[in-house]
DNA sequence: GAGCTTGCACGTACGGCGTACGTCCGTCAA
DNA sequence: TTGACGGACGTACGCCGTACGTGCAAGCTC
């Protein structure tokens, strides 16, 4: 049984794998190369250092994202489109969401959706600087979603199923917070992203109506 | 010269002048204690562990925002002062924010900040469940707007002061990035950060007029 | 074939990490 | 005087990333 030879994409799924099924903070070197049976120094045949690893499991989520782009299609329905592919990684790798976000990547992967996303931009006819703005701002919302999609940013929902029996001191100090607790508890992801979506979309509408 | 004793308050000051001094990498018992002139486990006496001490980082470092609220104001510029409050703990604790980012905290020191801004937009008419969403959306805008500044998320300016020599490679597969390249590579984050929150704001606006 | 280079898997070892546990000492109440 | 107690500290364990050296198998040149 001649075991398939280890690599680096190989290496890369393995650290997927492992952040998925037990987090981000289990994954180490050697949880790794146990994974795969295989010694711990073996991996740095393929692979300079974990931090380079790290940054290659990012590139690997990033380019799972699935565009489906349909040049015929308003350029609303072209950047809706867009987001909600962006969206799906965080529900395909949630937990390898953060290693994503907390590392800068100059590679072709991280390169493609902004390619993308600056083509549907200049094609509905805004300039080049817009275009960027724009993108910016767009990421800038989708990446803060995503966070708290997966948990990992202050939701400010503050308790998460405890705050019904929220201490009377709470009340005395937070009385919105406290009065909206029940609403603030609950999350329905998908349409709280939607609808900040279709805002931002409308107002990038309203902005271009207004600026031309 | 009786050192003043040692405390929780302390160790966290410490640990955020290190973070900011070295890097939120740096972070460790050891490093604490040595800048403190400490033993290592005398720490443990006013923490129980480092996961709690980082909690501590956090919450800290929210408390220190600054709100200037003026409540007669109107309920738009309200919005704005309190987004600008809360990216001057970016620039004061840039290299903390990523530890305030990615833990949730259930304390008094986080649910301030919600507390204020869901007084300011009910008081602005808006109903319940309007608030919350309007007021997740600024978050997910704001953490991701300062993820970027502060220059751990994908900025997507791909190549920071590289792009200039991109290979011809670069040109051919992605030419609206490379051909934007110079507007990709600099970023006056501040007005970036404008520029998105005067957006939302106007949408707000926009959909309030509409739903009534 | 013989000899040699090359590539890759692997073991060992080092310095650093978080922290459980035991010790020691100064302070204060009885 | 004595006893309890809180807090500072040292030691030790099991992790971590990785520098470095060893050994083995495949492919090259004569």
């Amino acid at each position: 049984m001649p075991t398939e030879p280890l690599s680096r994409r190989r290496i890369v799924a393995a650290a997927i794998g492992l952040i998925e099924r037990e987090g981000a903070d289990a994954i180490s070197m050697r949880r790794i190369a146990a994974d795969l049976g295989v010694g711990v120094m073996s991996l740095y045949n393929h692979v300079p250092s974990k931090d380079v690893l790290l940054d290659g499991v990012a590139e690997a989520v990033l380019s799972k994202i699935e565009f489906t782009d349909d040049p015929d299609a308003h350029w609303t329905d072209r950047v809706r489109l867009q987001a909600r592919a962006f969206r799906q990684i965080a529900h395909h790798y949630p937990r390898s969401l953060m290693v994503v976000v907390s590392r800068q990547l100059h590679s072709a992967a991280g390169l493609l959706p902004v390619e993308r996303a600056l083509a549907t931009l200049r094609s509905a006819g805004f300039g080049g600087a817009d275009a960027v703005r724009i993108l910016r701002m767009f990421i800038a919302y989708i990446v803060g979603s995503l966070l708290r999609e997966v948990g990992v940013t202050p939701t400010f929902a503050p308790v998460h199923t405890r705050m019904i029996k929220a201490d009377s001191v709470d009340a005395a100090l937070f009385p919105e917070v406290s009065s909206l607790a029940p609403l603030l508890d609950e999350c329905d992801h998908e349409a709280e992203f939607e609808f900040g979506l279709e805002l931002l979309i409308q107002a990038i509408v309203a902005h271009s109506a207004r600026s031309r």
